[in-house]
DNA sequence: ATAGGCTGTCGAAGCGCTTCGACGGTCAGG
DNA sequence: CCTGACCGTCGAAGCGCTTCGACAGCCTAT
């Protein structure tokens, strides 16, 4: 292991400046400078992690909190926590991943250890327990998703509610007057999170002032899941014609079933989803889409947190404009029967 | 903050009494300990990591190197690193989540700053680029996934070779003459990635002796792709009649295909899937498959360096051997028409 | 009664780094 | 030619912890 002091003595200078050089807090004349270079590259010098956080008091390590909930779609998490990494290492922090196992006390942990300089939690609860933690302690933190009291909070988060009344709005402005709403899993709503229940107000208030019809139902993913709950909602609205879906896994199994019961995708019934780009072109109809932003979510967490660390920039909420690409699984209303 | 100094302080001791109080290195009195926990709990005490990583030249942190390459299926990727960070915890690791951006010099920063105190790498090629510098250095490490030479390695992996045989066994068995396999994306074959070239060889050995005959076609997802691919398959060999997947996004489209071109799953034709069983229960026709332990390749990859750390255990190539679930996508093969 | 061995505790020395104040040296302005 | 300002570099003091050796007190075996 090279330390610091073996570049200074390799390099024929005092450790302090070649800590400068490392840092660039002080000036340093070229030949010098060059000369550690130089040194550090020979020797293959990298700064000890544990000495500059107890020395700097920062650890550049960022922590991401992911709950380990399986009844989420896993992949948008995933590429959220991946961006978060990459975009880290180009500020040049690297992530500490946790898991929900802990619950809050993964906060105390870090917040008091030192682990970590700031955090980014995902998954976030309409009145989560861990935001009181976040709230009292001055370590810079930034959540993916907004609760239901964000003072005091940074957030980042695609709009929901937008997101929720853009899908009634393109499918009333088809013509539609019967809407389904096939939502996560039924665990996601007793949780009270709040992508999904925000989704949900923005579209019953949408259908609201557009005076159509929102029947939601929550489902688990996979087909005989869903093939129950469709053949409720066509039980309880025959009339039904648009779908929303926002549940990943239930995507292709409700293409399938309606495709088996003789309904004709789009010219029957028009399907919107609310998923990632990719899945929506994978599909079986190329489906039309709010996409779910998730690199740009994490690549905006870390920058304000970065801008926070920085000193620059407060608590502030963005939320991301949600956009509706239209592709083939939507159209005009069939004439009332 | 609260430091070492100040519980020592308000508990009447000395500083180190109170660091053997938290390693339990030295034998302390009943009365000494239970006065010095209370104290750590009414100060909410939380050892700052930095200190303790200079000190005691452990951080107590393992690296988990993910490439971020999207042509994986993500959801297995997830799943073993959840269960690597909730592992590692239950071992008092946390787990600090490196991405594929950096490549090999990953390696080097996490081993040469001490950041880590060992590492975990997924998605290990035939030939990767960081296993050299693994080799060099004496920090522990576990490889998720079989390289070409993995002498003077640990390797934690599904017997893919196995896997592969098994499902050409179990095909075989129900005298299916002509198989199909459905692969990964080709670029996964073009990386020489461990798992998917070694799934490809077990099943053609296992085919040969069998006395059966396979046709390989890498596959990206989705429904277009496939369909071509599918096309070719029944030009080339109008004898298929057994299919094994190893690409989850080509399952659910495999199955519509064969559906609407009349090919009934079981009667006509045999799907035998690789996958996690979460997806062959959900798909479409439950299908019989072999499963990918995702979890338990997390959890024991980080039960082996863990024990590295401790000095037990060495080197050691982990296999663990494939199971094969029979659904309902697998039969005997359709009489010769 | 005494030597020897335990047990429980303490003080001090560092781990490798950052940072502050100090200090020669150079250069411009008076 | 001298003063002051500034630039580049150095030494030393810590950051909070672990760990080693020392040692006081006690118990047991002689």
């Amino acid at each position: 292991m090279v330390t610091l002091a073996e570049v200074a003595q390799h390099a024929g200078v005092s450790a302090s400046t070649v800590s400068y050089v490392l840092s660039g807090k002080r000036s340093i004349s070229a030949t010098t400078r060059q000369r550690v270079e130089q040194s550090i590259r020979e020797l293959g010098y990298h700064p000890n992690a544990g000495a500059r956080a107890l020395a700097g008091k920062r650890s550049n390590i960022i922590a991401l909190m992911i709950p380990l909930r399986t009844d989420m779609y896993v992949p948008v998490m995933m590429e959220i926590a991946i961006a978060v990494a990459t975009t880290a290492r180009t500020h040049g922090y690297d992530v500490l991943l946790l898991t929900g196992e802990e619950g809050p006390d993964a906060v105390r942990r870090v917040t008091g250890s030192g682990l970590a300089d700031a955090m980014i939690l995902m998954d976030v609860e309409l009145e989560d327990e861990r935001l009181p933690l976040l709230r009292e302690t001055d370590q810079p933190s930034v959540l993916i998703g907004l609760p239901a009291d964000s003072t005091g909070l940074t957030c980042v988060d695609l709009d929901w509610s937008a997101t929720g009344a853009l899908c009634v709005e393109h499918l009333a402005g088809l013509g539609h007057r019967d809407i389904a709403v096939i939502g996560e899993a039924p665990a996601v709503y007793e949780r009270h999170t709040g992508f999904a229940e925000r989704t949900l107000d923005g579209l019953r208030a949408r259908a609201r002032r557009a005076g159509v019809g929102v029947l939601h139902r929550p489902c688990e993913g996979g087909y005989d899941a869903l093939a129950l709950t469709l053949a409720r909602i066509f039980d309880e609205r025959p009339g039904t014609t648009g779908f929303v879906v926002q549940n990943e896994s239930a995507v292709e199994p409700l293409l399938a079933l309606l495709r088996q019961q003789g309904r004709a995708v789009p010219e029957d019934v028009s399907v919107v989803a609310i998923c990632p780009d990719q899945v929506a072109v994978q599909a079986s109809v190329r489906l039309t889409s709010v996409a779910i932003p998730a690199q740009e979510m994490g690549r905006r967490a870390v920058e304000h947190l970065v801008a926070k660390l920085d000193g620059r920039g407060g608590d502030e909420v963005v939320l991301l404009a949600p956009e509706l690409t239209v592709r083939a699984s939507s159209g005009p209303a069939p004439a009332a029967s």
